[in-house]
DNA sequence: GGTCACTTGGCAATCGATTGCCAGGATCAC
DNA sequence: GTGATCCTGGCAATCGATTGCCAAGTGACC
């Protein structure tokens, strides 16, 4: 049966040695062989349906064409807009994606990077890193291009493309503030992600930056999980009971929260507020559909792509690119009830 | 500075010839090399940090050990589970998820296919076809492997993987017509698609088994989109009023009907149920909850998995394989209303 | 007419791992 | 003691594309 064309049969089609039909068909190479030629190998190459043999090429090249996208979870909503950007991106470029799921775990994670070292990735994209990852600290100082996304660890020295949550956390918190809100609670993620650590200092700059805003109340959540966001969110009712506003670290919690409440029997927006972050889908079709901040996933993935793009081959220099937030407000937020639940407990 | 160890390091260091070296640390070749020369060389292997260059491996070898994974739109929430399943179970087999997303566009399949092909991927996982494409037909006679997933092309021979949506269908036509529903309609998703046609067949098979029912009013939307689906929901209204509950081809056009219910002013389920397909994430935070049918996606992701490695090397036969579908009864469905809104067109 | 520069294309080495074949040595049986 | 058999490990070819170097050919210019 017949065999794959190789470069060999191009050239001898066209007449030419194997090294010609090489550089024939390497557009870098402009004018390093007569036209006429280049156009009787390409002709060649067309008729016999050649195409290169990536393994024979990277051999040696040194260069895979593939790039690696550690993934947390492709099961939250929030990342596959993101790996379609990244991956969109890249295609036209000549690299594929090999896609590697952690599912949050450290090992994984670990063996997912050296898996993809392994298959000499000529970069790699990592949304799953925490804050203090070991792994991905020490991707800063190999070899082989990284772009983090949406998770950063802070002070690596790697590159790093999110959306601008602090922004987004300040929207939300003047949005509620203006609605009148003025004690607040916070559910937050876990401490060991770089965006829970963003959006909480962001939240408590915004808090206090709120002439009539009381100190927030904050609970942590385990994980970025409705089930945690709803536990969190019980404690916090208990903390405080004066609390008109809460809002999520994201909209998984922000569901665990609506959740709380309705434990708790209370309304929303009737008795108390919620503001989440991230905008999933879907998230509009909720009762109430959330008020949340909108972070632009797809154009995420587009950035890290290109950042990542920039930095293969030359040795650039560490970039952090934050894109834009916005406030979506639904109808998770209204104005505090003015049969004041907050005036008992002052 | 420090180029990669490769294998004549290893068996410079355990003091063996290369081709020894390759021997010991090749697992499928047991015995073949003295136990203790082997350990000689997994410790050098080990203390250098080998790891064999995968270009110069399946160059030999003739075997990439990457799959491709083809989607239509990884943005759609039924996918993620799949690719994870896909993702776990062919890591551990020491392969690699190229994933390729079409965004639904035969030409952009045909392109994806086409790169892949060209990467020579050891195998292919389709969850992209249309029941006509011809792309995914010319794979079955190809020399790569392929499996089908939730999407079929039948007569292709090729190997499939997907839910038992007719059974899902029948228990869903069961549940209403239990509940006293004698006209049912039906939003149906694109002709092209095997995930509608199977699915409309079994409706009508269902519908026509069930005494009291009446033939269903069935109106096709032109993409599985809310917007489609609303569309198409108002169409089916528009031609009879009389239906009282309404299955959707899948959860997003249920979502575009409980919109078109919305618009026409009629209450869910009060007035009229809707059933879904797909059970997505979310869907059981709708108001009301959504009644649906269940797929195993990450299960259909690990039987798609070993599926196409049980084909890789042998040549084996076409298989289909239904993985069972459940009937996730919440909130949208109820009896319909005494008030015979059906009565007035009898 | 001669020299020089430039263009074009060929030669052969190279990337790194795998594997068919072979040889040396040990083991065993007769 | 001799021959057959087995075990172990080495030799070298091979996979297919790329690229540094070189040589032949072409044209220009003085």
């Amino acid at each position: 049966m017949a065999r794959r064309p190789t470069i060999r049969d191009v050239a001898a089609r066209a007449g030419v040695h194997p090294a010609t039909a090489s550089r024939a068909l390497n557009p870098a190479l402009p004018g390093r062989i007569a036209e006429a030629t280049a156009a009787r190998v390409r002709a060649a190459a067309r008729d016999l349906g050649y195409t290169p043999d990536p393994a024979a090429r990277s051999l040696r090249t040194r260069r895979s064409g593939v790039v690696g996208v550690v993934v947390p979870d492709l099961t939250n909503p929030v990342l596959p807009p993101i790996v379609r950007g990244v991956e969109e991106t890249l295609w036209p470029a000549g690299l594929a994606c090999l896609v590697a799921d952690t599912d949050n775990d450290p090992e994984r994670e670990a063996s997912a990077v050296a898996e993809l070292a392994a298959r000499r990735c000529d970069g790699l994209i990592v949304a799953s890193a925490t804050r203090d990852s070991a792994t991905v600290r020490a991707l800063a100082t190999g070899d082989v291009a990284t772009v983090l996304v949406t998770r950063d660890v802070p002070g690596a020295g790697l590159s790093f493309v999110g959306g601008d949550d602090a922004a987004g956390v300040r929207a939300a918190v003047r949005h509620v503030a203006e609605l009148g809100h003025e004690r607040i609670g916070y559910v937050a993620g876990p401490a060991d992600l770089s965006t829970t650590r963003t959006r909480l200092d962001a939240l408590h700059a915004a808090v206090a930056a709120a002439p009539a805003c009381a100190r927030p109340v904050v609970r942590h959540a385990r994980a970025y999980t409705v089930a945690a966001g709803r536990a969190a969110a019980r404690r916090l009712l208990a903390a405080d009971g004066a609390v008109s506003a809460i809002l999520a670290g994201n909209d998984m919690l922000a569901l665990g929260v609506y959740e709380a409440l309705a434990d708790a029997g209370l309304r929303c927006p009737a008795e108390i507020s919620v503001v989440g972050h991230n905008d999933m889908p879907m998230v509009d079709k909720l009762e109430p559909p959330l008020t949340t901040v909108a972070i632009p996933q797809y154009e995420i993935g587009i950035a890290a792509a290109r950042l990542l793009m920039d930095r293969l081959g030359r040795d650039r220099p560490a970039e952090r690119r934050l894109l834009p937030t916005r406030l979506v407000v639904r109808r998770s937020t209204a104005p505090p009830p003015v049969t004041a639940r907050a005036g008992l407990s002052r």
